[in-house]
DNA sequence: GCCAACGTTGGC
DNA sequence: GCCAACGTTGGC
């Protein structure tokens, strides 16, 4: 078992429209390095839902329903996507300041490369989150 | 809205 | 294969 950090913009793709699906295609990646991430995870991996720009917190979690395949909406053909499916909510959300301020997780791949956009946490980060967000 | 960081592209 | 220019992301 694995985990993984996956951020939206709440603008393009929030939590609730994430929940409201229930399932959902992670398409749209444009980046190598988050796309070889991708192709790392495997089905029924955890992922955290990050939001990026509004909010800047984590706000639940979501599994890994399909692994790595082609994504359409890439006419070149390079990359691929997975498919999540929203798992549940964290009670308090934990916010990347509350992140910044954590010794223990001052070498998460979110602080350290804040571009990637998904991107690997490993087990004992999980669970100081999950902790933090009160589950 | 600005700007730093960084990945990607393209000319040489 | 290097590197400058450019575009995009995302925190502030």
């Amino acid at each position: 078992m694995a985990y993984w950090l996956v951020k939206s913009e709440p603008s393009a793709y929030s939590w609730d429209e994430m929940v409201k699906d229930g399932a959902t295609h992670w398409s749209g990646v444009r980046n190598f390095q988050a796309a070889n991430n991708m192709k790392a995870m495997k089905k029924g991996d955890e992922c955290f839902f990050y939001h990026s720009n509004e909010g800047k917190e984590i706000v639940g979690i979501v599994n890994v329903a399909k692994e790595y395949y082609p994504d359409p909406t890439d006419k070149e053909g390079r990359f691929g996507m997975v498919d999540v499916k929203a798992a549940k909510p964290l009670p308090r959300p934990v916010t990347l300041k509350d992140i910044k301020a954590t010794k223990s997780l001052e070498n998460l791949a979110l602080v350290r490369q804040s571009r990637l956009s998904v991107c690997p946490v490993t087990e004992s980060e999980w669970r100081v989150i999950c902790k933090m967000g009160g589950l």
